[in-house]
DNA sequence: GCCTACATGTAAATAGTTACATGATTGA
DNA sequence: TCAATCATGTAACTATTTACATGTAGGC
């Protein structure tokens, strides 16, 4: 069972692993790389970092007030030991728990940080469970489909749609790890309708960045 | 607020107006056409109903034991007069709540119950809502994704994509819906007789799927 | 002068799940 | 006979959100 709050404590301290920042930043960038809609409370951040910090796995630290200014005493947390050698023990761990809903868009985040094996048992773990649910899904539409109204079915296959399309992409995902063996580039990944290559110019084909670096200490 | 038991308040009254049904069944049924996955627990199934028979809008009806055998006695419910008009004036209303992620799909399903004009209204508030969650969704990646590790930005584009069908779904939805403003046609879905598109503001005009009678089979 | 964004936290309320209690029937 | 499915329910526990409490700084 991938509880919540365990999934929360895994995205704090992979970010934490990059660079310390305090909650309020935190915040957001949980809010904009995971979730993407699903918002996270202070009401569940701040007591998460409490209960990090008295684990011993982060350290608050109080700054200097000066230099920025008047604004409220920023608590910046950063890593102990301790936190980042838990964190990088979840890392190379691969189990259900891992391609579970919430706990999967987590785990691909850090990818970077997850050696190329564990990456790869995860995406097809993951990929496992869709084609689970896939099917599950296509038996039940053809067994219910003509006792449901047209509302009904088209929902049902609608949501078939999305998770067919899940699978691809899990599909595409997984031939690129296989094909590169640790460089990355998902510039080479087929877009669905190919954009216009003006607008936003390198949105598309970034080479590996500095993931590469970090994946190298592994 | 579209509370997740409201949401599923609606759900279980707008079955009910199909046929009665059991709690057991009740479950099965909106584990399948809604959530998909997400799995509806007792311990939210029967005190909702409780709390549904309590306000008067639906009745348990304790069948005589007999005639089936000896399985524990199933409580049928079935919506009440006062459970119609309320269920009635819920599916004519189109408020922002009516097309929040888990109130839409319910909404959806229950098309077939609902007037064209609130329909379309329903369907082009989803749409709006989705258009807004895209555009945000593409200027933080713009934004950010330089900022990015490879793989962050791989599940960024993957969201967006997933967000931008969706778009497309429900604009060939609303498209469908103006064309033939009340016959539904899904292509090549199975549906049943097709309405009469004369008699517009009600639409439920398909017989009652029959749920109870294959249980007298066994 | 007011609103928004910055910034941290807590208490109370609410929502939701899991585990349990109970028990019959069917099929392997 | 053992497991699975049918069938209803509750109590305890866990999780999560909302509202509140507090205060600064900068732009309009």
């Amino acid at each position: 069972m991938s509880t919540r709050s365990q999934v929360l404590e895994l995205a704090i301290l992979g970010r934490l692993r990059e660079s310390p920042v305090h909650g309020y930043e935190l915040r957001k960038h949980l809010n904009v790389t995971l979730g993407a809609f699903r918002t996270l409370s202070y009401g569940s951040l701040y007591p998460a970092l409490r209960s990090l910090t008295e684990r011993g796995l982060i350290s608050a630290a109080e700054p200097r007030s000066s230099a920025l200014g008047g604004r409220r005493a920023r608590i910046v947390y950063h890593l102990t030991d301790d936190g980042r050698e838990y964190l990088d023990s979840a890392l190379a761990s691969a189990e259900p728990t891992s391609w579970e809903d919430d706990a999967f868009d987590v785990r691909f985040t850090l990818f970077g940080s997850t050696d190329a094996r564990t990456r790869l048992r995860i995406l097809e773990g993951r990929r496992a469970r869709m084609v689970e649910r896939r099917e599950k899904l296509r038996q039940s539409f053809r067994r219910t489909s003509r006792r449901m109204d047209a509302y009904t079915a088209e929902l049902a296959r609608h949501g078939l749609e999305q998770v067919e399309r899940e699978v691809e992409w899990l599909e595409q995902v997984i031939d690129t790890e296989r094909g590169t063996r640790g460089a990355l580039d998902y510039g080479s990944l087929p877009t669905r309708e190919p954009r216009d290559p003006t607008t936003s110019g390198d949105a598309n084909g970034y080479s590996a960045p500095d993931v590469t670096q970090t994946k190298e200490q592994l």
